[in-house]
DNA sequence: TAGCATCTATACAAATACGTATAGAAAACA
DNA sequence: TGTTTTCTATACGTATTTGTATAGATGCTA
């Protein structure tokens, strides 16, 4: 075979591709972690190379020129079977030592994984570990994690999914709280009442509605999609809001504020990775350890 | 995005797809054009990076691990799009086919393209050509323009430009005009006499001093900056108006007002256009037409 | 409009990868 | 069995690439 069309330097493909995507040489570079110097020549010698301008550049950032925007299909297909690449010698890799990126939201990331990371670390120093903290959900095709522990079953049919358990969801309040709002007195008064809330959605509404406990947009004065405020917010006093059963409970200073009204919601907690991964002895023991953390928690309070 | 997935050298990659296709490292390594040594510890620095043995090696050669032949259809895949990359990147430097831009006045879109996009359309059909027309510079590094007909000459040291000739500017009027006016054996007087203008700046009255035509501001009642307009008001006789002599002198319905006194001015005509004609091809055809046509033109009245 | 942040490009020293030369091992052939 | 050929692996000097530091330019913001 001919293997003259392979011939020029791959790196800088990738550097192509990287830049192009990310819209910056300096953006690029630091995603690839090297130096902005470096990616900026891969660049350049890549278009010296091709003899093609690739990018205008001007300091606000790049744009694609048209034999640019051409040839990034290419190299866009380059780097989806470089994922799929890395994606298999990861499964493949039979070694017990290595880096693991584990998804997680906040509260998760807070509360469960430390005792988790601990174990894993005594148990197998080898393993590093990177966690990786977002609601949103890492796209585990790409690689962004290997295990991500989510709250819904996937419906990607490519993902190995564990359910761990379901876990019970109450409004949580400070003794203070508790007792300045009467809320065990009179459950049913809501004058005075505040919550913090992920959002304006009617999700957590809805839920209290469905208990009998009559709240409306009005008793969701704050708002915040970064979790672990609402629970400072709670432990402060401030406003109620809602968390995990065994988390909440955890916490001395927190009590559930409608005891008698029985749990707002039970979610699933799901263990994911990747179907490549399943040979690989590292990904199963920390699945397996997270496994077994997760199921029989013991929460530390802050 | 995340690209931690396409971190690993790629072009390790490559070495282990010439290995593993061609069965030994030094086959490779002659294939790639580069020393056995070289893409022997290529492939070995791949399989420490992943922590997989890709190859059985023996002396008569190679034999693929099963991990290997697994992650040999992935490099596969990298492998040809890799290829698709270098075809499509060597046509782009030689293809003729696609689109131009040109950037051009309205007076020079008007009188002078027509004729060169003909010979254009003529000669190259596999080219499509987009004229924008302003009479504002368009951005040829933003990519405004391919190929931009200026009067002066571009700042910008990262543009290529040529100049294709100097253009004398005169003032034209209708043969009913100039008789009416007594243009002819009084033209100093301009007493009744009006241009039209382009704006309210003083450049075209300094210039008409500079010749002797004491003009003020009094002459220039009609501003236009659409230069057509201007155009038609000199054939229908209702003003005066400043023209390239080749367009003017083309027009039967027009002639020069003060011929005696000489022309106004004298301004250069640039062709301009971004680095990337060095490279392409197709670029550099439609300068190289446009540069010829600018400079021996052949305007068709209207 | 001045300060700040962000971008790209370049100079120079340090780190890395490369090619040359060579050794060792196994198969092919006389 | 000795010789030749072909393969992979290693030592070492050189060449290339990379990172650090910095300059220049542009856009955002107060």
């Amino acid at each position: 075979m001919d293997w003259k069309a392979v011939q020029f330097d791959w790196n800088r493909a990738r550097a192509f591709l990287v830049a192009a995507e990310e819209g910056s040489l300096s953006a690029a570079a630091r995603s690839l972690e090297i130096t902005q110097p470096t990616l900026s020549r891969q660049v350049a010698a890549l278009e010296e190379e091709l003899n093609i301008v690739l990018f205008e550049r001007f300091s606000g950032g790049l744009s694609l020129t048209p034999s640019g925007l051409e040839l990034l299909n290419h190299v866009r297909a380059m780097g989806d079977a470089a994922s799929q690449f890395s994606l298999t010698a990861n499964g493949q890799s039979l070694a017990l030592e290595g880096n693991i990126c584990i998804a997680a939201s906040e509260i998760d990331a807070t509360f469960r994984l430390p005792a988790i990371i601990a174990t894993l670390r005594e148990l197998e120093p080898g393993i590093e570990i990177d966690v990786v903290v977002s609601n949103a959900a890492s796209d585990l095709k790409r690689r962004e994690a290997d295990i991500a522990i989510r709250s819904f079953q996937p419906p990607q049919p490519d993902l190995i999914a564990r359910k761990i358990r379901d876990i019970n969801i109450w409004p949580y309040v400070s003794h203070d709280y508790f007792s300045s709002k009467n809320l065990q007195e009179n459950p049913s008064d809501l004058s005075g009442v505040s919550f913090a809330g992920f959002d304006h959605s009617s999700m957590i509404i809805d839920a209290l509605n469905a208990v009998g406990i009559a709240a409306t947009q009005e008793h969701f004065p704050i708002t915040c999609p970064f979790q672990l405020l609402q629970w400072e917010l709670a432990k402060a006093g401030t406003a109620m809001a809602i968390f995990p059963e065994d988390i909440g409970d955890a916490e001395p200073r927190l009590r559930k504020a409608y005891e008698a009204s029985g749990p707002l919601l039970s979610i699933p907690m799901w263990l994911v990775c990747h179907r490549e991964l399943r040979t690989s002895r590292r990904v199963r023991r920390v699945f397996d350890l997270l496994a077994q953390g997760l199921g029989a928690p013991s929460i530390a309070p802050l």
